[in-house]
Formats: C-alpha cells, structure tokens, sequence
DNA sequence: CCGGATCCGGGTTGATACTG
DNA sequence: CAGTATCAACCCGGATCCGG
C-alpha cells in the first residue's frame, strides 16, 4: 500500500494494516491460531488467491505475521496486539450486524462475536454452560466460569440452555440485539432454563 | 466500497470505514469536532479532493457523520463510537513512530498522542501543567488533574514543565519511547523540573 | 477563497487459469 | 496444497476547472 506520509499513530498503522482484506486476515489468525495458506483462503470467502499470498508477504515483511513449521503462518507478539482494535471495530459495527442477507458466514465467527461481547472478567457473571448449534457448523459450547466466558470446541456434556438456529437468529441473541422472543421469532430454537442466559452480562466497559 | 459480504462484525466496519482515507477523515474530526471541508483538506495532507468529497457522501449516508449548519462536518453519536478503535490502533503503532523521517506532520495530531497515551483516569497521577510547543505548531498545555490528563491550545499560565523541540522528538517523549536524556539528543529543550514528567502515568489498559 | 466536479493515467483488485 | 500468471475492471491520485 501506498503510504500516507504522515507522522501520525493511526496514519502509520494503516499504512500497515490498512490494504483491503489485511485485517480479515489478521482476525482469522486471532481466530484459529496458526493457519495454513489454504485454512485461511477458506475462512475469507471471497477473497482472490493472488491477494491472499500478496498481503501474507506485506504482514510478514512488516513484522505482523511469521511463519511456522509446516508452512504455517501465526501471529508475531505484535502481531496478537491487533486484538484490542479489531475486538474494538467489531463492537463499533454491532447494529451492523441485524440482517444477514446473502453474505457469507463461517461459525468460528460467533467466536468473534461472543469474544467481543463478554471480553474480560466479571465477577457478578453467573456459572453456566450455553451449547450453540448454528446451522452449517459443529456444536460449540459457551462456558461461564469464574467470571470469565469462553467458547470451545463440541457439544457440552450436560449444558444449562441449548440454543440452536440460523447465523442471524444466534448472534443477535448472543450480541444482545435481539431478545429471546424475537430471536425465537427468527427460528432460534432455546432448550433449558432461557432466563439463565441474562447472567452471562456482557461487558461494560472493564477490560481485562 | 465493494462489500466484503461476510455475515462478520469486522468485516461489516471494514465495508464502512475500510476504504483508504475513511478513518483518518473520523480522526480529524474526533479531534477537532465539527470541520468544514478546508479544514478537513487542510488536516489530511495528501488526500485528493475529489476523494475528500467521495468519502463525506459515503460517510453522511452510512450515518457515520451529518452536515451540521454552515457546511460543516460532524461526527454523529455512531461515529463518535470509532473513537475506541481508532485510539486502540494508535497505540498498537506506537513502535512505528521511531523515525519521523520526511512525513508530513500537523501539530492537532499531538492531541491525538496524548489521548492514546493518556486517555482515562488514574487516581495516582499527579496534578501538573506541562507546556508543549512543537516546533511549527502553536503552543498547548498539557494539564493533568484529578487524576485526567488534557492538552488545550494556548500556552501555559505557570507550567511545571515546559517542552519544546520537533515533533518527533517531543511525540517521542509524550509516547513513552524516548527518555529525557535521548529526547534532549534529538533537540527537545525540557525546561523546569523535568522528573515531574514520570507523575503523569501512562495507562495500563484500564479505561474511563 | 470555499466547496467541490470532471477528466485522465496508472496502480490495485478480482476472477480465473495454470503449475510445481 | 500452495501458490504464480494473466488480464479486465475498478479505484486512486493529481491536475484542472467551475459556480458562489
């Protein structure tokens, strides 16, 4: 990319994160760890190969990214610094999010989601386990424990509310945006207690 | 903007704020409020005006700003939201701000540092007035009290301290990247008692 | 001077085909 | 699997021009 020639924090970080699709790189990275060339062309739908291989050179010659063993490319410590403003962009554009349309979505996205959301401790936050059945993905399970939220991995041994249904039903109930009903209107299905779900409170402002 | 049509937070900021020019436009009006299109011009060296004013439409009908009386431009209450995300990326480029070299530089943009620097309260920072005066720029006072650091325009009624040199050395110091001594060798003049500095205490990642 | 609009050359992006 | 090559379409940058 071109830079902006300007002595100034956020000119100079656009100079490096700036180009079309290079962030969308970085979240997949913040995503899923490591990735190899072809994990990442499929977490970015859309994007043209040439470009892939383009910006994963300007990430590693600007000390963004590095690669791996096995042709893997992660993450630098800096590189990981880019959580704080990506999480930040993704909480901005939350009212964004209320219709899917025909836009393309891969479930380890909702990570991206519930991170942004419930980011950081809590204390008052209640113990519970959430399974999330998006349509089109495996099981996860969304675990409240010690404050702290975390989505992992398969379906949950004996979950507290089963949600299930389409990308935008689940997110807009995970985000906040819609409410039980609504979202039930939108063809989430919620098994178990659903009036658990308002002791997941989401962040407020608190960081870690 | 062609949409990256991805059913992703970051993905649906990027398709509003992504395009080159976008997000330098939000910060020379969270730093300086309503603008009018000189002003705008002025602020953002480089910029062709017919991207200027392609960017205000787009802008004005993605809600991100409106047209206040007189012309001028401003942020809405959505737009001032970007004010997290552009500061979080400003202190992820800390580390590229080393070398000014012969980027172009407007003293407005000092304000821009210290916020990211300094944004929030800290009940152990003590109170001062620090006077600033880069060369090329009119001079501002650094203010720290009750525990908040502001820069105002206008030169300091009876500073603590008073800093003056280029840009990149006194951005150096207000950044946390330089020390006294290596400021003073690039040109920065720190006149009065110089150790107050360290009162000022940087953030640590707590907000409000 | 302010607030743009228009035009044009060159660089970037996107889609597809191809290769080790 | 992990990219490279090619090429059309689009976007950006710079200059110029125009109405109030």
């Amino acid at each position: 990319m071109r830079s902006y020639g300007q002595y100034c924090a956020l000119a100079k970080a656009l100079d490096v994160i700036g180009d079309r699709w290079t962030l969308l790189i970085v979240r997949e990275l913040l995503l899923r760890g490591a990735c190899r060339y072809t994990d990442l062309k499929n977490g970015l739908p859309g994007i043209a190969t040439n470009l892939l291989a383009d910006r994963l050179r300007d990430l590693e010659s600007a000390g963004v990214i590095e690669r791996r063993d096995e042709g893997r490319y992660a993450l630098t410590p800096w590189g990981e610094g880019l959580h704080e403003p990506i999480y930040a962009l993704g909480r901005w554009a939350g009212p964004l999010m209320q219709e899917r349309g025909d836009a393309a979505f891969r479930p380890q996205w909702l990570r991206h989601m519930v991170i942004a959301r419930f980011e950081g401790s809590d204390p008052q936050r209640r113990d519970m386990v959430v399974e999330v059945r998006v349509e089109g993905g495996e099981p996860a399970a969304l675990v409240s424990s010690a404050g702290r939220v975390h989505l992992v991995r398969g379906a949950a041994a004996s979950p507290d509310v089963v949600l299930s249904g389409p990308p935008d039903g689940v997110a807009g109930l995970l985000g906040g945006r819609l409410s039980i009903a609504a979202a039930k209107s939108r063809g989430v299905k919620v098994g178990g207690d659903a009036a658990r779900l308002a002791g997941l409170r989401p962040r407020t402002g608190l960081p870690a």
